[in-house]
RNA sequence: GCGCCAUUAGCUCAGCUGGAUAGAGUAGCGCACUACGAAUGCGAAGGUCGGGGGUUCGAAUCCCUCAUGGCGCACCA
């Protein structure tokens, strides 16, 4: 497939003086409204370097342009010098690429022997997983198809929340209240309600606290029972998570969380203290960031514990020796820019140049309609229950719609995930949001169920063509002038630039440019279903539209796929 | 108090390495199912891009400033 960019940039570059091919190609632009061009190249900046109007330039430049076959048309609006694409060539070269790499369009081997580690996810054991939850777990999870799919090695890393005074709590208040049953059946409901049993009683007996402790210090030197109960809470928290991962087809490499780095902490205080670095405080060893401007990063507590940040640093480093990353992607809420902030400066003040491979990739804040969630004050939405509706409610409305299938239950638990995954990867990360069922249980307009209907819409078609007709499109013989109108036109410009799409997701983290483009699709390819008939007598157009489908639908499927959202061929 | 982030149509949001008349969805209004799936499509309407300065041939986009909101700022993670 040719890239249109490069080719326009080096025919530009004959008539243009002065400027280099590479800053030209950044110069060459889509024009908002397509009845302006395809591609359009603004000439004021070369007013100056050529010493002529712009509009003259312009003149110029089209009308040697106009020569190329490339071009339907050039035409030069002031300024602008603007390009119209032939469609035949351009047509009959996309979609055949798009059919002919079919589930792998939109791959390539840009990262090919570079290692990138998404951490995401990442809850603390013994807590529920609510709604705040699925923003790490479902843009890391995005970001590491992105970073997957441009040929990256990739390691997925849950870094769960499993080691801290918390435990000593937990295994405290178990003993006192527990029961083995319980923890059985419903293990984070009941390590919960022990939990804060924990807090309401230590309100009035002091010892408590003192007792947890001294629990926790006992399950740091490895003590076998301590560290029993703890491994159990681990092990049962993680069951009752996998249900959830299960539902959002999630999976990853390594759960090595906090407690994993336990014992890998002394060795950095130590460098730390060598490379003079570590300061005493309040009877706590800091690093002081004030050249940075940042406040102080504690390292020591003054009883001598470690804290978050001494092990986010052992984590890094030990990552570093252990997979020699060429990024290391953490996923972690915009609460935590500033821990980020100072431990990666450590890590630079400790003289690793890889510190700048870390990045923090944050996103924003989801509250309730009724205030910021609280665990503990029973102010929480479950991600289960979040899923479970969206499936009942796609349920329903699958009988009202009557289509006729088989596998409902499997169809309106794709459709269903899907819409939530797909609305929580809509919008830029780094936006807050309010959860609100009647927003997270609608399908109407930008939504999964959209997407998911028209590819589904696409395979009926190609059901209904026949087998003859899907081969003949599928080798690559059809006439391309059968899809050269607008419509079919504009949905293969949009099919033309989803890798783009993909690299740039990827660059800047953000899995919502492939949601937005995979609308775009969606929605260019509705209007060319209404606007043409597919399926018509004549052979040799119903091929080239039969193509153009084909194409569409497979770019849907991997949009959707690239998100973690299933494609099902009828809903 | 200091720092980071946000502010674009009634609502939810794209657009931000400067480029032509600022785009979607949604709500409300009007239209299109005897054709391949109406979970659809089309049309009209809807804007001081938070305010004010500045840079530039050109600013929603870059700089300064103010306002509003969110988050963070030492023994939690």
């Amino acid at each position: 497939m040719m890239n249109y960019k490069d080719k326009i940039a080096q025919l530009l570059a004959q008539s243009v003086e002065g400027l280099e091919v590479g800053e030209i190609r950044d110069m060459v632009e889509v024009p908002t409204d397509s009845k302006m061009g395809d591609y359009a190249f603004p000439c004021f900046r070369l007013a100056k370097i050529m010493r002529k109007a712009p509009p003259m330039i312009a003149k110029n430049i089209g009308e040697k342009l106009g020569e190329n076959q490339l071009f339907a048309k050039v035409e030069c609006v002031n300024a602008y010098v603007n390009m119209f694409i032939a469609r035949e060539a351009f047509v009959e070269d996309i979609v055949k690429e798009v059919i002919e790499k079919n589930e792998n369009y939109g791959k390539s081997d840009l990262g090919a022997g570079k290692k990138v580690i998404v951490e995401y996810s990442s809850p603390n054991i013994a807590k529920p997983f609510h709604i705040g939850h699925i923003r790490s777990t479902v843009i890391g999870n995005s970001i590491y198809k992105l970073y997957d799919c441009l040929g990256y090695d990739t390691v997925r890393i849950n870094h769960l929340g499993d080691y801290g005074t918390q435990f000593g709590k937990m295994i405290c208040a178990y003993r006192r209240w527990g029961n083995e049953e319980d923890v059985i059946k419903q293990p984070i409901k009941a390590l919960l309600s022990y939990y804060t049993k924990f807090h309401v009683e230590a309100e009035n007996d002091p010892s408590l606290d003192e007792e947890a402790r001294a629990i926790f210090t006992k399950l740091e030197q490895g003590e076998p029972e301590e560290k029993r109960l703890w491994q159990w809470f681990r092990d049962e928290s993680l069951k009752e998570f996998s249900k959830v991962y299960g539902m959002l087809g999630i999976e990853f490499d390594s759960y090595s969380g906090e407690s994993f780095y336990s014992d890998k902490m002394p060795r950095f205080v130590e460098e730390l203290k060598d490379k003079k670095l570590l300061k005493a405080s309040q009877g706590a060893q800091i690093v002081d960031l004030e050249p940075y401007g940042m406040s102080p990063a504690l390292i020591t507590k003054s009883d001598g514990s470690t804290l978050y940040i001494t092990r986010d640093i052992a984590a890094a480093v030990y990552r570093k020796e252990h997979y020699n990353f060429h990024k290391n992607l953490y996923i972690v809420a915009s609460q935590q820019n500033l821990h980020f902030q100072q431990w990666i400066k450590i890590v630079e003040l400790l003289g690793y140049d890889w510190a700048e491979d870390c990045v923090h990739i944050p996103f924003g804040l989801v509250s309730l309609e009724d205030g910021t969630m609280s665990t503990r004050e029973g102010r929480v939405v479950f991600l289960e229950d979040v899923l479970n509706r969206a499936v009942e409610q796609t349920k329903e409305i699958i009988k009202e719609k009557n289509v006729n299938t088989e596998s409902i239950d499997e169809i309106a638990k794709q459709v269903g995930i899907g819409a939530v995954i797909f609305q929580e990867l809509s919008n830029n990360r780094i936006k807050d949001y309010t959860f609100s069922w009647d927003k997270v249980l609608n399908f109407d307009g930008e939504t999964g169920p959209y997407v998911q209907y028209t590819h589904a819409r696409a395979c009926s078609v190609l059901r209904k063509a026949g087998d003859i007709v899907v081969n003949r499109a599928k080798s690559g013989e059809f006439t391309p002038s059968f899809i050269t109108g607008d419509s079919a036109y504009g949905l293969a410009k949009l099919l033309y630039t989803y890798p783009e799409a993909i690299v740039e997701a990827a660059e800047k983290y953000e899995p919502s440019v492939v949601t937005r483009h995979i609308i775009n699709i969606a929605q260019a390819f509705n209007r060319f279903y209404n606007d043409q008939h597919v399926l018509v007598d004549n052979e040799e157009e119903k091929i080239a539209k039969v193509a153009l489908v084909m194409a569409a639908k497979d770019a849907i499927r991997n949009g959707l796929e690239l998100l973690g959202i299933k494609a099902p061929e009828k809903m």
